[in-house]
DNA sequence: GCCGTTTTCGGCCCGACTGTTTTCAGTCG
């Protein structure tokens, strides 16, 4: 499933990685790292390139150019065996320790022949590192700890678990006098399908005050850096949680810099540069004279470097600064463009609210229509039948004068087959307003058959929308075997919308996916898979990932006027 | 290794925190 492009920008990385270990040159493997990155957001595929077209990449030059197409031909590169040959792999894992870095690790493999983090742990607890220069006590015991929480680590959480965290410690701080403003930054603000660690920016006068507060919280289980403008903690749910500090008149430029993403501050920083100015989270300086020019809002430090202000969402060094440039930044599609949900479910089937709960809910958040789709009778165990469907159709036809300003649709999830049919035929079918068409079984068929099924599924006139498309849930399960381009191909040719499932384990299909699937003139649908009141406010991250997306209301079909959904649904019949 | 409105060489984003080599390198974001 996994592109080409996605391979060699992992083989450039650990070469990058590699060549970190291995020279002093900080510039070379920052140059593999910049490519890598290229590669990977590379809208071409690479299987279908020759070097020609390989080096109008940017950041690919002659040398990075050529052993692309080494890889391509060859599966590897040359030099990367060779770099390969001389570091064991356990050694570039001994990076990933926290506090741990290339220079430290390449001293305990030449000194004491480490050559993994197993071994590591072992020599920390025979104290053998203390024979080496540079490694005090405190080091040792510091990469003991790091060690303990690689091993412990709960890796990336859900976003919605960081936005949790985040509400927790904007209540906890945000209220205090010396607090003048907060906010979430980082992933969280850009809206990242799993985060790292939680980033919280605060303006006051009295940084060591705040900080203070913010080491000394019930959350806290473990203090991991502590200064006068920044601190890190560790919380006890595991994830780590970054503080920083400014004075409210650096608020803005403070943003840009704690959002990210890093590849982004870094264009922008270089823009700064060739303009003879320099960027830092204080603010937008004249490098010679050290002035300052901006630092208040976002929006100022973006319009002095001859830009508009680019959403957090679209931060990731894919193109947003040339369209910037350009003046074609997509006008991201927005929560309040949102007039409906198409994918929701209630206690007829698995949902824990009943119909009139989750209506009251809906008509809450101030949406123009809003679709009920049950699960459909071969999901077995929801022991869905026709009556009940048709009981339910009725009860939503009378629940409909309580909402003059929402229109009810009644519509189903109904379930592909092997063979890409779903569980009713075109008469009963017919009865419904939306149906949404997803795969719940047999996720191990190849990517052929998978495929097949599928398509299939989107040339059935009266499917609309494909749920959750690639089936995957993070942390927990793989996405099936696609063959992408085709199934992107045929939404278009077949007019199907493809879902952006705001469900926060699934996030389904993901922001490149949704990037990918554009290109080929794809529509969309946003919805949240409810199964309970307080999952339909989990539109905000199908909305993020729709932003990440680069999607706009034209792509996202209940964006759209309930006459022209009504069009899109008849699909060409 | 890449790149160019300081263009084929000489730069490359910038600052905070930590530990230790007490003046700075390593790591991180």
């Amino acid at each position: 499933m996994a592109r080409l492009n996605d391979t060699v920008e992992a083989a450039l990385i650990e070469y990058a990685d590699l060549l970190s270990i291995l020279t002093n040159d900080p510039y070379k493997p920052r140059s593999y790292e910049k490519a890598a990155r290229a590669v990977g957001g590379y809208p071409g595929d690479l299987g279908t390139m020759d070097l020609k077209e390989v080096l109008k990449i940017p950041s690919v030059g002659k040398s990075i150019g050529e052993k692309i197409d080494e890889f391509v031909r060859t599966g590897s590169f040359e030099a990367l065996e060779e770099l390969r040959a001389q570091i064991p792999p356990g050694v570039r894992e001994m990076i990933g320790i926290p506090g741990l870095g290339p220079k430290k690790a390449i001293v305990l493999y030449r000194e004491l022949g480490i050559a993994d983090v197993e071994q590591l742990g072992q020599a920390v607890e025979q104290g053998r590192l203390a024979e080496l220069k540079g490694f005090g006590a405190k080091t040792q015991e510091n990469i003991r700890r790091g060690i303990e929480r690689m091993n412990q680590s709960t890796g990336r959480v859900l976003v919605s678990m960081a936005m949790d965290l985040a509400d927790y410690f904007l209540e906890r701080l945000g209220g205090r006098k010396d607090v003048r403003r907060m906010e979430y930054a980082g992933s969280l603000r850009r809206m990242a399908e799993t985060i790292g660690d939680l980033d919280l920016l605060v303006a006051s006068d009295d940084p060591i005050g705040v900080i203070d507060a913010f080491t000394s919280d019930g959350m806290t289980d473990r203090v991991l850096a502590k200064g006068d403008t920044k601190s890190s903690i560790l919380t006890r749910k595991g994830l780590q949680v970054d503080l920083r500090v400014v004075p409210l008149e650096a608020w803005g430029a403070a943003m840009i810099y704690f959002t990210g993403s890093k590849p982004h501050n870094i264009r922008i920083r270089e823009m700064a540069v060739r303009k003879g100015l320099k960027l830092n989270e204080y603010g937008l300086y004249r490098a010679k004279s050290g002035k300052l020019i901006v630092a208040e809002t976002e929006e100022e430090v973006y319009e002095k470097l001859s830009l508009p202000w680019i959403p957090p969402t679209l931060r990731e060094d894919r193109g947003e600064v040339e369209a910037a440039l350009e003046g074609t930044l997509p006008d991201v599609l927005t929560r309040k463009q949102l007039r409906g949900d198409l994918h929701t479910h209630t206690d007829l089937t698995d949902g824990l609210a009943s119909l009139e709960q989750m209506l009251a809910t809906a008509s809450g958040l101030g949406y123009a229509y809003y679709a009920v789709t049950d699960h459909a009778p071969n999901l077995f165990m929801q022991r869905m039948t026709d009556e009940k469907m048709l009981a339910q159709r009725e009860q939503l036809r009378k629940l409909q004068s309580s909402y003059p300003r929402m229109t009810l649709l009644h519509g189903t999830e109904l379930n592909i087959d092997a063979e890409g049919n779903v569980d009713w035929d075109a008469g009963f079918l017919d009865g419904f307003d939306v149906c949404v068409a997803s795969v719940h079984s047999l996720f191990n068929q190849s990517k052929d058959e998978m495929t097949r099924r599928i398509v299939r599924a989107m040339e059935n006139p009266h499917v609309h929308v494909i749920g959750h498309p690639t089936g995957r849930i993070i942390n927990k399960r793989q996405p099936v075997d696609l063959d992408l381009e085709e199934v992107f191909k045929a939404a278009a040719r077949t007019g199907t919308a493809l879902e952006v499932n705001g469900y926060p384990d699934r996030l389904d299909l993901r922001d490149e996916h949704i990037l990918w699937a554009r290109r080929h003139g794809v529509r969309f649908a946003v919805d949240t898979d409810s199964h309970a009141t307080t999952h339909l406010e989990h539109m905000r991250y199908g909305v993020g990932n729709a932003q990440r997306g680069w999607l706009t209301q034209d792509d996202v079909i209940n964006a759209w006027p309930l006459s022209k959904l009504r069009t899109f649904l008849r699909k060409g019949g």
